[in-house]
DNA sequence: AGGAAGCATGGTACCGATACCAAAGCAAGC
DNA sequence: GCTTGCTTTGGTATCGGTACCATGCTTCCT
């Protein structure tokens, strides 16, 4: 019957396999780990064991003696952000040809999660540690710098690593932000004064402050998006020192949802009277807004420019495609799990902190530069 | 210097909370198994010590003796689809407060690569394993099989599965989409007739034989992906039993960058001559496909309608809005995780095959049923 | 020829927990 | 008072591998 499961009968054993093959245990154990140890015929013999047993051995008995589990444990907020995916992927790809196998905790952007996710990863015994980002609690943060493996912070660019980090700073990619749509709007402006189109909002957007906006995550609560917090802040400064100090800085709440979030807060910053440009801290909310927009029939980039981050397909894929500040999350997964191949092999010649940077994608929400 | 970990000291193990607390080992092992065994005083001493080393203990040791890992492997096609990814948060979200540790293996959609994976996952030894789908290689298969341990094949409806499954009928969706999308073009083709509009490609549309495409992935390669294979031949047989059988049915090729994917499939069906209405095998490439024609300037669902699967965030956010078959991803892993636990406790009173069902979204892509 | 060095193999002692059984301590029942 | 049974605790063997050391044999060198 469908269904129904073969009594669960031991599974076949190193010994077994010995036996099989006429050798010894450790022979069988050579033979699986460095067959070059031992000789063609033995090998031989003991493949057509494993063979014929169907045996498959028990990394779990392995570790115990070894010392060395083969598990990487990877702390991400969430696996639903394609980016944050896209990293795990990477790491997968690059640390599974050596047999490594990732261990993902999810913490749902939850300070108290991580703590939680943490320590059921260090009772895994894993051979290195990687986390995304640089703000935690005073104790996951003792529990990493206590672990006795190499630990990796990723996404972000801290001062201070607890051991080693792979990333970009997010408060950089916040004052580019801030640059690069000052910059945009004083282009708008121009080209709307020189066309002498004579539609209402057009010329009023000729003369008066600049508006710039920001939407971001808030950062209170007990689940904080801090990559998120660092960017809208390094937007901030950035308009601040451009002379916008009081430039409309709208939080929305959870970053679950994010899609619906980012329409929200358009609507918000709408019924605030609305902005010439506006950056987002996410590709995803910024895709939200840009549906917003149209909806409502206002113009990207001709009535309001929208800028994200992170680089995602569907700002790719989408029209008008989504201007943005792209970081490369795959090749983060990768990079880390080449730095962290190297620690294990003791060949550590990188630097501390390695900095992937970022990059400004001008597309279709910003206006382009100003012709002639 | 930042970048160095302290030396790696041995971590305490549970003899050295024993001696600390001045109890056996086995008092030690029963205080954090079950706290009810032991006495109050025991208790208290125990759990200070644990606290005072910071004690973690190796659950790798724990399960070479209980013989009960605590992992649950997940076998998925990719986590970069947010289906997958949805479905493995909401299978980490049911078994996590139990202590179980997903163990993610991704095989990106290749046949010879589950396997692979497959193998590695074993050595882990799970308590269970969910695998994606019910198309995979006899070796494969025979893996699982002889795993002795639950198996849970799910995102499909398997006739004769290896143990228990839970799902939906991938065929079935495909059939409803053809008879979904038959009736819409009927009801588009009333309307414009009603409508009496003069443009040409309207007016041609209200006669000659009904054009009603499906794209949807190759059924060939090393890359396969066998539940939108099958939704796809549900749809051809669907046209087919309403007499369409000629109708063009479009494959692209690998499941990576489904974005672009879906807007080349739709160029291409556009060079063929179009189509009335589209069936695509996920939102993804839907939305891809939607995008393009906004590109052309082809109005969805005046032009063309948009039948896509999942129920994606994206869907749900675009504009228009995508009509959709619609899966719950999330409970699909909810459920799974409900079924193994109850397995594993030896509850299981489910039968074999759970079907979840999928239901019908119709948004703004497809036209509403014709007024009056 | 004698000894050093290297290769292939095996034996033994663990790795750090839990299963299982034994036993001590104590209260209740006759 | 002694047995019975329950609670609480500890000792020992073991899970399935690998590290480490020892051994037998061959090869090569002086």
């Amino acid at each position: 019957m469908a269904g129904s499961r073969p009594p669960a009968r031991r599974a076949p054993t190193m010994r077994d396999v010995s036996r099989l093959a006429g050798v010894s245990p450790m022979t069988v154990s050579r033979t699986l780990a460095d067959p070059g140890l031992v000789s063609e015929e033995a090998r031989r013999r003991v493949l057509a064991a494993v063979d014929q047993l169907g045996y498959v051995p028990d990394r779990g008995a392995g570790s115990l003696s070894s010392r060395r589990t083969g598990f990487v444990a990877l702390i991400v907020p969430s696996l639903i952000n394609p980016n944050f995916a896209d990293t795990a992927a990477g790491l997968t790809a690059a640390m599974r040809p050596r047999g490594y196998q990732p261990l993902i905790g999810v913490t749902g952007y939850s300070v108290s999660e991580e703590e939680v996710v943490l320590r059921a990863m260090l009772s895994r015994r894993p051979d290195a540690i990687v986390v995304s980002g640089m703000h935690r609690s005073p104790a996951a943060r003792d529990l990493l710098a206590r672990a006795g493996v190499p630990v990796v912070e990723i996404w972000d660019r801290p001062e201070a690593p607890i051991d080693r980090a792979v990333g970009f700073s997010n408060y950089a990619v916040g004052r580019l932000a801030a640059e690069t749509l000052v910059a945009k709007t004083r282009v708008a402006r121009t080209d709307i004064a020189r066309s002498n189109v004579a539609r209402t909002g057009a010329a009023r957007r000729t003369e008066g402050a600049v508006r710039i906006a920001g939407l971001g995550p808030a950062r209170t609560g007990e689940t904080r998006d801090f990559r998120g917090e660092e960017r809208l802040r390094g937007f901030r400064d950035g308009l601040a020192a451009a002379g916008l100090a009081d430039a409309p800085i709208l939080h929305h709440g959870s970053v679950a949802g994010a899609f619906t979030q980012g329409a929200e807060a358009m609507a918000a910053l709408l019924a605030r009277g609305g902005a010439e440009a506006v950056f987002l801290v996410s590709d995803i909310p910024a895709f939200g807004a840009l549906m917003e927009c149209r909806r409502r029939g206002i113009r990207v980039p001709e009535d309001v420019q929208i800028l994200g981050f992170g680089d995602f397909e569907i700002g790719r894929q989408c029209v008008p495609r989504l201007s943005t500040i792209a970081v490369d999350a795959a090749e983060i997964g990768r990079r880390t799990g080449a730095l962290v191949l190297d620690l294990l092999d003791g060949v550590a010649a990188d630097p501390a902190v390695i900095d992937l940077g970022f990059s400004l994608l001008l597309r279709e929400t910003t206006v382009a530069e100003s012709g002639g």
